[in-house]
Parts: structure tokens; C-alpha cells; sequence
RNA sequence: GGAGAGGUGCCGGAGCCUGGUUGAUCGGGGCGCCCUGCUAAGGCGUUGUGGGCCGCAAGGUUCACCGUGGGUUCAAAUCCCACCCUCUCCGCCA
């Protein structure tokens, strides 16, 4: 969430960004002026609650002193004063739940840095890396649903018995092929990063402090009855790894991965991309994550891209990178660079991470902060993420990427180690 | 799931029964100063977070915070209720 100061100081500053964002400035605007409310009101309580307090410490004087007639005029004149209070601080507290929730809802400002633009259509193409896309041969151009079943490694049809459409069902080297992945992914990340096994259910505190509550409830599963949320990315169970905790800076930047699975309900999204694992309500994804310094802050989204963009390099693949603009970045993003590689059978770009950072806004959502060397004083971390990589995409790209014209599929000679050295899917 | 014990400041650990000058005793650690050729030992001091208001600032003042949220009371770390978490035992179980 932003910091209230901001919106009070230099609420220009704020409106302005969002209006960068496409957002309605309306919400903040409202902020303020429910904060001014809050503020006097609060004041007001606090007056009164000084006065009883004092009174309080009297009263137990006079009664150590044996003045009980003393005490009890004491006692009533307190009793009138604590019935203002409490009234006033009933609204008082109505309007900081206000000023939280509303808090909660606006948007993350963008980077000053982060190019500007309306939507999706508007974001920059940093660099295509990789096979020319023109130059994939006529046995690349079969989507990988068709590969899939050809081959008996992927099978929808009982992935939706199971579960409904859009649960993929992975069989035999296409189940071998998602755990290499993984496998290989976080072994590339292990020289730099811990490597964590988080819960894949969070609860609703969680999950609000990344961010994807309570804005975005519909997209993620809720289990009602024990209130936990299934997590869309590991992200979620990361960000709050140290919340409510003060990090030394020495101990920054602080780099986390997890391999873990995926949910998401895809409510806004029904009909679009549907074929194939093109869009999936449940994937795996190795995630990379660090908290650090705002002064580390560029240096260490620079290092997550990298990553993410070394392991693309590896695999072999035709990737652009995008430099998300100000009207496509997420509600939590000040900055967002996305991967897609280019799937030939699909013959489209395909996102297959998105490395963010956060600035402090998720920070003090998780409330993740830490001690400056220099004074010794706390202040909020910065959050930075990415997928290194979500599988699903990256699979099919690989499969059609790797097709032969006799049908079978060559995987890249990266993956041997972790394939048990087939690379070869027949 | 059942029974019991417990959650206090950077850490350990009092206070809770018997509500009141307790933001909280004491010990350890950290920091500063003194002592010292250096180190050890010792002495003295200091050491939470968040918000409001005043102030250019230093600072002053006030409110809140003893797992979380409610309640009782003039007054709650202390009493009551609910929830969360930890530990021990029992049950169940990959």
C-alpha cells in the first residue's frame, strides 16, 4: 500500500501516477479526505482519553489516601467524560478501517522510469533474443496439443475428467518433463538463492499482503470451510515469508526461490486462450524472489531478469523481452519487465514470466522491514520477484519448438542431466 | 479431535492470584563514556515500535501497543469471552 504521508504531502505526486496507471483518481482522492477526518477525530479522542487517564491516576491516589468521597467525585466527572470518548472513538475507528481498506485498494505507483502507455499494446519491446520465429520449419507448426497427444504426453481429455477443463493431466516423459524442469530451474538458482518448500494454502492475511487481496478474490480458489486460499504463485507465501519482522541489512538482498504449484480460477478470462496449456488453472512455477534496500532495489531486478532470461537462453528459444507500460503494469508493480518465448505450432508469443518490482508497497502491506546500517533506524524493505519459469508455456513451446519431421521431439541437450540423458521424446 | 501448560521489550525471564504513580523489575546482549600499552575484567550511562499535534531542527507533548480481536472498569500486561500460535500427553494418520 502507499505510504498515507504521501497521499497527505503531495497528493498531486500520488494522483498523478495513478493517472499514469489509467486509474480513477477519485478513490485517493476520496482517501484523503476520509484520513483528514480520521485525523481530527482521532485527536479529538485522544484529548479526552489524556484527561481520563490522569483522572484514573487521582482516583488512585485519593483511595490510597482514604479519600473515598474525593475518589468517587472523581470516578463520576470520569464516567461522563469516557461516554464522549467512547463515542467519538467509535467513529474514529470506523473511518481507520476506512482509511485501510482504501488503502488496500489503490494501486502501487509506477516507476519513473516505467514507459508510459494506455495498455498491453503500448509496452516496449526491449529485445527479441533466439531463432528468428520466420524460420521454424512446417514440422514446427503443430500446436503442442496435437504433439501432445500424438506423443501420449499430455492428456486434457482425462485432465478434465478429473478436474474440469483447463487442469492438465501430464503423462509418462510429459509428467518427466515438467519435474526436469523444476528440478533444473531451482539447481540453476541454488548458487545465489535459498530454496524453499512454502504451504501451497495460505491464509487470507497472507495473501492480502502481496497483494491479490482484496481486489482480486475472484481469481483465486478459497477453501470456505477452513478459509485458506489456494496460491496463484509463490509470490504470495514468499513476500510473507518475513513479515512482521525487521531484517538486518547486512542480511540483504535476501533471495529466495520455490518450485510450487499454481491456482488460478481465470474469472475475467473465460474463452481466451483456452486451447491447449496456453492458460491452465493449475501450473508449477519456480519463483525467484528477493527483499532488499531501495538502494539495491535496480540492481537486483536487473540480476531477476537476467536469471529468468538465462534460463530461455538455455533451453534454446526465441524470447522478446517487454518493458511493461505504466497503463498495462499490475496493481502492486512500479515495475515489470514479462519474457515471452515464441511457440511455432501456436504461432504466438507466450508469457512466461513477468519479473516485478514492488518498491515498498508490498512491504508494508507483510509489514517486512529492516535496520539501516547507517542510523540504526527501521524502514521497509523492497519487494522484487519473478518466474524463473511457469512451465506450462515453456512446455509446449519446447515440444513444438523441438518437433523433427518424423514426428518426434527433441528436447534441449540443457534438460540431459535432469532427463536422465534422453532427450528424446518418440 | 481430547486434556493440560504457556505466549511479555534484541534474548532470557519477573509481574498476572490480590487491577492503580508499570512502557513495564532483574539478568544477558548491543551502544556510548571511563579505566587500560593492548586484551580481559570492572565502573558509569544508555538502549522499543507506530500514530497525532507543536517545532526549520534539536526536541516537546499526547495517544496506542505485554499473541490477535472484543468486553468489564474511573483505571487492564493484570479480570472475562472468542480466536491464533507454541509445548507436553492421548487419539488418529501420510
Amino acid at each position: 500500500m502507499l505510504d498515507i504521508r504521501r497521499v497527505r504531502t503531495e497528493l498531486d505526486v500520488v494522483r498523478a501516477g495513478l493517472v499514469r496507471k489509467g486509474v480513477d483518481t477519485r478513490e485517493v482522492d476520496h482517501l484523503a479526505e476520509v484520513d483528514a477526518r480520521h485525523r481530527r477525530l482521532a485527536a479529538q479522542r485522544d484529548t479526552l482519553r489524556a484527561q481520563v487517564n490522569q483522572v484514573s491516576k487521582e482516583v488512585g491516589r485519593l483511595r490510597r489516601a482514604g479519600d473515598s468521597a474525593g475518589a468517587e467525585a472523581r470516578m463520576a466527572w470520569s464516567r461522563q467524560v469516557g461516554e464522549r470518548e467512547r463515542a467519538l472513538a467509535a467513529e474514529a475507528d470506523a473511518l481507520a478501517v476506512e482509511v485501510r481498506e482504501l488503502l488496500l485498494r489503490i494501486p502501487n505507483l509506477p516507476a519513473d522510469d516505467a514507459p508510459d502507455g494506455a495498455g498491453e499494446a503500448d509496452n516496449v519491446v526491449v529485445r527479441v533474443e533466439g531463432p528468428d520465429p520466420a524460420a521454424y520449419g512446417e514440422h514446427q507448426r503443430v500446436p503442442h496439443w496435437d504433439v501432445g497427444a500424438e506423443l501420449g504426453i499430455l492428456d486434457l481429455e482425462r485432465g478434465a475428467k478429473l478436474s474440469g477443463s483447463m487442469f492438465p493431466l501430464y503423462r509418462g516423459a510429459g509428467a518427466r518433463l515438467v519435474r526436469a524442469l523444476t528440478a533444473w530451474a531451482l539447481d540453476r538458482h541454488a548458487d545465489a538463492f535459498e530454496e524453499l518448500r512454502p504451504p501451497s494454502l495460505v491464509r487470507t492475511e497472507t495473501i492480502t499482503a502481496s497483494g491479490q487481496l482484496p481486489k482480486f478474490a475472484d481469481d483465486a480458489y478459497h477453501l470456505e470451510r477452513d478459509d485458506l486460499w489456494a496460491i496463484p504463485t509463490a509470490e504470495v507465501p514468499l513476500t510473507s515469508v518475513a513479515a512482521g519482522e525487521v531484517l538486518a541489512e547486512a542480511d540483504l538482498p535476501l533471495r529466495l526461490t520455490a518450485a510450487t504449484p499454481c491456482f488460478r480460477r481465470e474469472a475475467g478470462s473465460a474463452g481466451r486462450d483456452t486451447r491447449g496449456l496456453l492458460r491452465v488453472h493449475e501450473f508449477d512455477k519456480v519463483e525467484i524472489l528477493a527483499y532488499a534496500t531501495p538502494e539495491q532495489a535496480q540492481d537486483v531486478h536487473a540480476e531477476l531478469l537476467a536469471r529468468a532470461e538465462g534460463l530461455l537462453g538455455e533451453l534454446g528459444l526465441a524470447y522478446r523481452v517487454l518493458d511493461i507500460c505504466t497503463g498495462d503494469l499490475g496493481q502492486t508493480q512500479a515495475r515489470q519487465f514479462d519474457l515471452e518465448v515464441y511457440a511455432p505450432g501456436c504461432d504466438q508469443w507466450l508469457e512466461v514470466s513477468s519479473v516485478s518490482w514492488f518498491g515498498d508497497y508490498q512491504a508494508r502491506r507483510a509489514d517486512v522491514r529492516y535496520r539501516r546500517r547507517e542510523d540504526a533506524r527501521v524502514a521497509f524493505v523492497h519487494t522484487l520477484n519473478g518466474s524463473a519459469l511457469a512451465w506450462p508455456r515453456i512446455w509446449a513451446t519446447l515440444v513444438e519448438t523441438g518437433r523433427r519431421p518424423d514426428g518426434s521431439v527433441e528436447l534441449p541437450q540443457a534438460l540431459a542431466p535432469w532427463l536422465g540423458g534422453s532427450t528424446k521424446l518418440a
